[in-house]
DNA sequence: TTGGTCATACGAAAATAGTCGTATATTCGG
DNA sequence: CCGAATATACGACTATTTTCGTATGACCAA
């Protein structure tokens, strides 16, 4: 059931996640140029922090090869479900209807028309 | 328009502002003994915290009297909407739909059936 | 083979967060 | 008036996170 450990991935932690949860595997190279695309920083900074997440099992490694190559060892689901709980009590006081309302209201991040049917297809098997 | 400046609490700095929220004005002592009641501090921690909010301006205080009194100076909303937006793109990849269905689905925090309602209702108006 | 490029390892500075001890002032009961 | 209780100020220590410089080794093209 691999250990349900406390997984708590920093900030720099979580967007490199995000990067490895889209593209399956990758190099730091590959990691730090689409990093590099959005924030600027420098590349043995990314490789440190990627050590780093190895070493907290956040990553796995495959160093067979000269060239590193990562992938995530923490379940993207599970991680942004644990983390989500937390925000709900640290932000919403424990109320996720109105993280869901707040979020469905956030006018920088419109919800499509079918992510929207999406959601009411959930609502109603909720509601039965 | 009161300076939409960056506000960015910590964790600490956002249990504080959860209870300033809740109670409108609150002094440093109602303040702790409400935190003390969830979570091992000590006294002058609280206040710490406190005095520095109110230099980052996330607090305002009354320091008339010998017992300075306290409130929120950023909005409940605002903060939330922010703050979630962040992590709408750091924890989702940008989209606010998986974070609705991954809150709606969290097993520790259920919503009641009027909850679900309320949703519905916002999700009418939104598809309208 | 040799120099340039690219990779990882490592140590440590810089930035941020959280914690609390101690000093000092005010208040109040007796 | 005096001492206990209670308040704020402030400095400093610890821990965590982020950042990067430098060392070193591998690879490759000329």
């Amino acid at each position: 059931m691999s250990a349900p450990k406390m997984i708590k991935p920093t900030e720099s932690e979580l967007e490199i996640l995000q990067i490895l949860w889209a593209k399956g595997i990758a190099t730091v190279r590959e990691v730090h140029e689409e990093l590099a695309a959005i924030k600027d920083v420098g590349y043995t900074t990314t490789l440190k922090l990627m050590q780093i997440m190895n070493e907290k099992g956040i990553v796995k490694r495959d160093d067979s090869m000269r060239t590193h190559v990562y992938q995530a060892a923490v379940n993207k689901e599970k991680t942004q479900k644990h983390l989500l709980s937390k925000i709900i009590d640290n932000l919403f006081g424990g109320s996720p209807t109105q993280l869901v309302i707040q979020a469905l209201g956030d006018e920088s991040h419109k919800a499509s028309r079918e992510e929207l049917d999406k959601i009411q297809v959930l609502l109603d098997s909720l509601k039965k």
